[in-house]
DNA sequence: CAGCTTCCATGATATAGATCAATTCTGTGT
DNA sequence: ACACAGAATTGATCTATATCATGGAAGCTG
């Protein structure tokens, strides 16, 4: 029952129930959309494998990017409140995802509690994840603010032990550019900090490719609102 | 049976149900908290009228404030996600609280998946309003971030018709410094801000009191992301 | 009411990061 | 394999906002 995407202890007769609720899409390609802002909100998404990116655009044109998604984690939550999506959702690599319609989730979890009870705790941590990007956000160097993305992503990558991934050595999925926008830096200085700390031995990059070297020195130089 | 806090349309044996889950507490005190970072989560607080201020406090002892919560909004959800609050909540003026707690919420929603409904939007509301921030911190200059809060206050206070509250001439209930914690900046700018919005006609303000003259020059400064 | 503390406003200066510019590298498609 | 557009790095300069500093007004407290 691995093929499940939601991180679920179930018995047998819920599980069947589960299955019916969730579809299995074909692989989706780099750059291509799960969703545009404005489209009507149908499902939410949970990633297999791959990785999103997921970004709203203003009046004029410029892009703000809201999140980066990783396999195991789930988008599409943005759309629940007015029933359109806010945010376009585009892949940042091949990706492979599952689709859960959102009204069939309804249905479900009206006989499974423990169902609802998930997926609030799952909007739930999108709430605080989202709290955590804004302490970052107002209060944070650049510095600060890009070894704090480095080792977010390595937290949610030790969670995934599985597979090939490693939570020192990865491959980002997102340009700079967007490591820029997403942290409110231009690329330039995202750039110049990438080579600040290879220089001081915190990190070993070859553009895309991260090895981290010395996760408690960059952890130091982050302040995180205290984990409770 | 306008005293209920949450604005639904219910039969009336499902109000009834509902009144069995909320709590109304004393009115709470301006500078009293509500709950401390740390403390185990057992409800969300709906606020009938006043102000909330939420923050978190990292390792330095430095405060982020992540939220302002004004009559008619629902805060505390970040205790949900692992049973402990992340945030301190605190009255900004007297403020009068319905408490809701979760396990009995969670109870009755089984009954009533219209409940559970809202509350997901409520949740996904706070997503979408925190993603607008995030956009806000990251791309904006003092004067949007600045702009973009008082037109948040109007149109928040705008919903609010009923009681003595104008959609254009308010109490700020937070202090300025307060204000520029919340927005990444200092206290300095904030105040400059508010004096450079006042010479150029788009508000009058006095202290604390604030009449916003020209709302739609102000909304020319921010550049949202596209509602949907 | 006096005295204290906190809040707010405003000026002078310093600085992190933006902006502008040029070069090299990389991956993609033909 | 080649050509080309986009991605990344690095340098030089500029600017918005932080920082430092001061004084006044407002609100509390005894």
């Amino acid at each position: 029952m691995s093929t499940l995407c939601l991180p679920l202890t179930l018995d047998v007769g819920s599980l069947d129930r589960l299955e019916t609720v969730i579809e299995r899409g074909r692989p989706v390609h780099k750059q291509q959309f799960i969703f545009h802002a404005g489209d009507p909100f149908q499902s939410v998404y949970a990633i297999r494998s791959g990785a999103i990116k997921s970004y709203c655009t203003s009046e004029d044109g410029s892009e703000q990017v809201t999140g980066f998604y990783l396999p195991g984690e789930i988008f599409g939550w943005d759309g629940i409140d007015n029933n359109n999506h806010k945010n376009t959702a585009v892949a940042l690599e091949t990706t492979a995802l599952c689709e859960i319609p959102f009204n069939r989730f309804e249905e479900v979890s009206r006989t499974m509690p423990i169902l609802q009870q998930h997926f609030m705790r799952l909007m739930a941590k999108e709430i605080t994840s989202d709290q955590e990007l804004i302490t970052l956000l107002a209060k944070s160097s650049a510095e600060e603010r890009v070894a704090s993305l480095l080792i977010s992503l390595s937290n949610r990558l030790k969670r995934l032990k599985r597979q090939h991934l490693s939570a020192t050595r990865f491959r980002l999925p997102m340009s700079r550019a967007d490591i820029g926008n997403y942290l409110g830096l231009t690329v330039e200085t995202v750039s110049r900090v990438f080579s600040r700390f290879q220089a001081s031995g915190y990190i070993k990059c070859d553009k895309k490719e991260v090895e981290i070297l010395n996760l408690s020195g960059l952890s130091n130089l982050v302040q995180t609102c205290a984990e409770a």
